[in-house]
Parts: C-alpha cells; structure tokens; sequence
RNA sequence: GGCGCCGUAGCCAAGUGGUAAGGCGGAGGUCUGCAAAACCUCUAUUCGGCAGUUCGAAUCUGCCCGGCGCCUCCA
C-alpha cells in the first residue's frame, strides 16, 4: 500500500501504515441528532466514505466506529423546547440520519454507539481521570479536565496557549475552573436536564457527559472490546472540530490511558453556500432530505463532493449540482455501453485492454496522494474517452470489453458515482414498450410524423429514446 | 487582536520548480428519416496584481488587491 495522508498532528503527509497489518480502526465522528443532518455533514461524511471505501478496495479489514451524539447542549434544548424527552426528540432524527446516509450511498459504520447508552464508560473514564490527578470537581459540581497537567495540550491544533478573544464573553462555569482552558468533562445536572431526562447518577455526582468526553469514551471502549488496544489508526471529522473538540479529546484519552489515541488524524474542509459557511444566522443550511426531496440524484452529490479535494473548501451551488447530474450519466451511459459490449462473450482469453490497465494505475496512484477525488475522477473520464474510441474502432471483443468493465465497476465502486437507477414498475415498463413498438411501426411506415408525436410523448413521461443500429433504446431519466 | 486558508479557461476544478488533468457549457463533426439521444474532435502561450530568486515558477520569496475560516462545545 503506498497511501500517503495528511496527518493534522504533523500538518505533513505521512505514509499510512496500519498499527496492525491489514486491519485498520476508524473513528469518525457522528452528527448530533438534535436536527436534521446538513449537506455540510454529509460532505464530510462522504470525505469519510471514500477513506473507508478505499482502504477496503486496498484488501484492509476496517473497524469503523461512528458515534450518535444524542445528548448535548443542543439536543437537550431542542428537547426541552419541544416539551418532548431528550429520547423522543432525538429518535425521528436518528432514523433520519440513516436514511439520508442510505440515500447517498454511504457505507454504513460497523457500529454506531449514541452518547446516552455509554455513559458507564464515560463515567469510568471520568473516574481514572480523577484517580490520575487530571480532573477535579468543581464548586459548582462538575467535573474539569485539568489542562495544566496535561503537557502535550496544544499539539493538535498548535496553538501554545489559546487566549480568550478580547471582550469576549465568560460564562458562569469560567468561575468554577482552575485554569480558562479547563474543559468539562461531566456536567452537574441542571432542572431542565433532569426535566428531559438527560441526567445520570455517578460518584463525583448526578449530571451529563460534556461533548468532548462522549467521543474518548466510545472510541476507547470499542477497541479495548475488540481488539484489545488503545490506539486508533484514524480519527477523522470535520476542521471545525481540531480545536477544541478533538483537542480535548486526545487529552482525556492519552491522559487516562498513556497510549497514543490516534496515529493520524484527517480533517475535511467546509462545504460552503454562497461563498460562507452554513449556518441558520445567514439562512443558507440545506440538508439531505431537502436534495432528496428535490429528487437530486445521490451519485450526482457524491460526484460533486468528490470534484472538490476533501481539504479545500467546496461551494455548493445548483448549477455545479447541474453540470455534476450531466456527468454521472454519461459515466452510467458509458457503463450501459460497456456492459452490451461486454455481452455474448465468446469463451476466450483476451488481455486486458490497456486502457483499463491505465485507469487502475492512475486511479490508485490519485487515491494514494491524500484521497485526490478529483484526479481519480478524471482518471475515470480519460478511460471512458479512450475505451468509446475503442469501442467506436471496434477494436475490443466481448472478452476485452469484460475485462474493462471489471476495471471499471472496481474504480467506480470506490467513488459509487453511477446515476441511482430508477425504479420501473412492470406496468410501466408495458407500457413504455408498447409505445416504443407502436413508433417502430410507424417509423417502419415512413410515418415519421406519427413517430415524433410518439417520442414527444414519451419524452413528456420522462422516458428517452436512442434510435441505435440494433433497435431502439429507451431509458428513464430522473428529474 | 492572534492563527490560517483560498484566488487557474464562460462555470466548477486538479496540478505546488520543468513547460497547464478532468468535468460542465460552447463550437464543429459522425450516426440517424430527424435528433432533443449517443459518440468523436476542438475549446487557457497562460495560472488575482507587481517585483524578486532560478537555466526554468501557476508552483519558491516579498509586497499589494480581493474572498473566506478558526480563536471553548459548529462537519
């Protein structure tokens, strides 16, 4: 394996190699189900996929964690504001999220532990922490995480000592810490924690997680139970998430454990709208469910996600949505095409076309340098000009074309890229043949006149039609 | 105030020292009764601006212009 990925802890690109041969542990971290997930999430999400998918297509075992963050600050007073428990208002959300991740055609994590089913293990965590000297309780009966006994606080987002921005604000828990870059790792539980049932009882006191603690917990408890380890491979997430989440993070782990949290740790850029961040202030969010609804197709989104490097900012606009529809389906027609000539094979032994040679070699070579989407996607178009060129010259038998197209179900696997197929019904399907036929007869009759009203019928319901040598051909295309 | 990112063809976007990938769009063409389908070909002497380093720079350095992000719970 030859993949290089650009590691925060170092800000270079370092050779991946695995802690264990051919397994890797993955950490991503999961939405908060306090809303509907946006497409901001899921770009990262789908920068995640990619990794997953192609250490998988390398030959790797991944053991891939994604956690649910069901309680929170926001989750909370969503909750509450809903006069709903914390349990009622996250579960839709929940269901949600899988289904969004089904619709873009997101391989799904190995497990998805959710913050409210792990607190034993936070509170365990909490506890050696509390024996280790690394956190103490507060006045005000939480629990912080004492950053001054943790030295390498800072490697990550590399920042020696964060100031508090000027005039910024304090809040009341500022009073109740040691040191303002003290964390809480449990909060005391208020009225209205206790009131959507977002209290537990523990020694150092009745309260909730705080955020940071959900992620060290889960993380190690998982690969404790599996493996035996202490260390992950890979912890991934979005940028905003260096500091200070994941920052906290590796100081409550390697705090309690000694060990290396994660080898590498990856980060993906924004996706923006409008040329800013989303955010319910600008009134710019769009989520999953709205590209869904619009009936946008997934490959479509998961083409234009992969357009952009995952760590170089992405503005999502309609048009690029536009122009990225237009080229999934020529990678689907293509496909079509290749998948025909590949038919009736006749029993034989022909090499490999070296075109398809080329397109495994430039697409690894692309996903080895840091996951380059986008030059393994023009990798992929250079093979589908090249083999049309072939296929046009009639140079490939059934048995080349077969060989190319498994070349290329293996690339375009990774990327998953193909237009979603449409379902037809059989009654449709009847339908649709009946009027292909009927216009056949009438093209046969010289009655073209007929046979446009026929396609322009057709063309109304969405159906398309390529009048080829060997009859004609019709599909369905989605809006 | 501190830290950092980005600016490549009409649009999107790779490339980060060796002479500009790819997609969309557009223009030609092939096939076709026709084509709105499909396929092929073409489409940046140039990389925000100005200096500099170098045999050589979109790629390195400096300054300037423009856009954006983070700085305690936002992917």
């Amino acid at each position: 394996m030859n993949l290089r990925l650009y590691n925060t802890l170092t800000r270079r690109l370092e050779p991946f190699r695995p802690l264990h041969h051919g397994r890797v542990t993955l950490y991503t971290c999961g939405p908060t189900v306090w809303n509907y997930a946006h497409i901001g999430n899921f770009r990262t999400f789908l920068f995640e996929d990619l990794l997953r998918r192609y250490l998988e297509h390398q030959g790797i075992e991944v053991f891939h964690v994604m956690n649910l963050t069901d309680v929170d600050d926001r989750t909370i007073g969503a909750a509450q504001g809903a006069g709903l428990s914390l349990s009622e208002h996250t579960a839709p959300f929940i269901t949600a999220f899988f289904e969004d991740c089904q619709y873009l055609r997101i391989r799904p994590a190995h497990v998805y532990p959710r913050a409210t089913e792990c607190v034993d293990s936070m509170i365990d965590l909490v506890t050696t922490l509390m024996d280790a000297g690394l956190a103490y309780r507060g006045e005000d009966g939480s629990v912080y995480f004492a950053v001054a006994g943790f030295e390498d606080y800072g490697r990550l987002s590399q920042v020696e000592r964060r100031e508090l921005k000027a005039g910024g604000r304090v809040s009341s828990d500022e009073y109740a810490k040691e040191d303002a870059r003290d964390f809480a790792l449990w909060k005391a539980a208020s009225e209205v924690d206790e009131a959507v049932g977002a209290a537990w009882d523990a020694p150092f006191g009745r309260g909730r997680p705080g955020w940071h603690l959900e992620c060290s917990a889960i993380a190690l408890s998982q690969i404790r139970a599996r493996y035996g380890i202490e260390t992950l491979d890979i912890h991934a997430g979005g940028v905003d998430l260096i500091f200070p989440h994941h920052e906290n993070e590796i100081a409550q782990s390697e705090g309690a454990t000694g060990q290396t949290f994660s080898r590498f740790w990856l980060h993906g850029e924004f996706l923006t709208i409008g040329g800013t961040k989303m955010s319910k202030r600008f009134g710019n969010t769009l989520t999953a469910r709205d590209l869904r609804e619009e009936n946008v197709d997934a490959g479509a989104v998961r083409y234009l996600c992969y357009s952009t490097h995952y760590r170089q900012r992405l503005n999502f606009m309609d048009d690029a949505l536009d122009s990225a529809r237009e080229g999934v389906e020529r990678l689907g027609e293509f496909r079509r095409r290749l998948e025909a000539a590949a038919e009736d094979a006749p029993a034989g032994d022909a090499s490999c076309p070296s075109a398809a040679i080329d397109l495994e070699a430039a697409f690894q070579a692309a996903l080895d340098d840091d996951l380059n989407a986008p030059q393994a996607v023009a990798a992929v178009f250079s093979f589908v000009r090249k083999a049309n060129r072939e296929l046009d010259a009639g140079k490939w038998d059934g048995v080349a074309a077969g060989r190319a197209l498994g070349v290329f179900d293996g690339v375009i696997g990774v990327l998953d890229l193909l237009p979603a197929s449409v379902e037809v019904t059989d009654e449709v399907r009847q339908w649709v043949e009946r009027r292909v036929a009927d216009r056949e007869a009438a093209r046969a009759a010289r009655d073209y006149g007929a046979a446009d009203v026929i396609r322009a019928e057709l063309a109304g319901r969405g159906v398309e039609l390529e009048d080829r040598p060997e009859g004609t051909r019709w599909r369905l295309r989605g809006d």
